[in-house]
DNA sequence: ATGGTCGACTCTCGA
């Protein structure tokens, strides 16, 4: 089995309390990570190695930043769309191959408003995704592409949807933008197990008893190619580090495929 | 009701 899991971790440094002992209780053979707030050169690399994970990260002082860590070996890293990346979009984009299978791993500009220059630059960045999966993979090959993506596709996937209309999380355009991205050849894997509404990757900690009350959002997602959904066996959501004293505002979302 | 709480880092911003 081939277990994957997507957790925005609101700092990498704050959150090793709630992210080692969770790694050693699952042992997923991967984590993508995103909202690691650390530039490379102090990255926690020990942390993970200490536990058996190698790991690849692009980080940059305060936002952003993504990793990837694995029990195995990572393969093909890669940062950003291209070359011509400002350092921005290299801490949001980290690309790598292990066992055999493409990882992609995002962190979606949030967009601000929907009037903000942000959230242009957002929705421009689902079509430079669509560009980068045109240039680098084939819909025919076994690809993921997983991370907090802020976008809640589906009315199904946001509490109140009539309200938050008009938020860059589920505007009609970025919903559009990330639908024409998804259909370059991927299946959102989640919903592959669970259809019913009301399942949320992210709480607000703004809140008072968002989680008790669900409050939340369906904005992290694991995205598959046809040969990775065929042989997938699970995609469920883990509440758990959410609950946690100090959390991030987001849950850990984790599939399984059997690849034998 | 336009709040609330985190995290990094400068006394403010982004989420």
């Amino acid at each position: 089995m081939f277990s994957l899991a997507t957790f925005n971790v609101n700092s990498v440094r704050a959150r090793l309390h709630v992210l080692i002992p969770w790694l050693e209780r699952h042992q997923v053979d991967v984590i993508c990570l995103q909202e690691t707030k650390v530039t490379d050169e102090v990255f926690p690399q020990d942390a993970f190695r200490d536990i058996g994970y190698n790991v690849a990260f692009k980080g940059q002082k305060s936002y952003n930043g993504v990793a990837i860590a694995s029990r195995h070996a990572i393969e093909d890293v890669a940062v950003g769309f291209d070359g011509t990346n400002g350092p921005v979009d290299a801490s949001r984009l980290l690309r790598c191959r292990v066992q055999g299978v493409s990882i992609v791993n995002t962190y979606v500009p949030q967009g601000r408003a929907i009037d903000h220059e942000n959230y242009a630059y957002k929705l421009q960045w689902f079509d430079r995704l669509a560009a980068l999966f045109d240039a680098e993979y084939s819909p025919a090959e076994d690809l993921v592409w997983c991370g907090d993506l802020n976008v809640a596709p589906k009315p199904e996937d946001v509490h109140d949807p009539d309200s938050h209309r008009n938020h860059v999380c589920f505007h009609e355009a970025v919903r559009q933008a990330f639908a024409r991205t998804r259909t370059w050849g991927f299946e959102d894997l989640f919903r592959r197990f669970h259809p019913e509404p009301g399942q949320y990757t992210f709480f607000d900690y703004r809140r008072r008893g968002s989680v008790q009350r669900g409050l939340g959002w369906r904005i992290d997602h694991i995205l598959v190619t046809p040969s990775m959904a065929h042989r997938a066996k699970d995609c469920s959501i883990d509440l758990q580090p959410r609950l946690e004293t100090k959390p991030s505002d987001h849950t850990v979302l984790m599939a399984t495929f059997d690849l034998s």
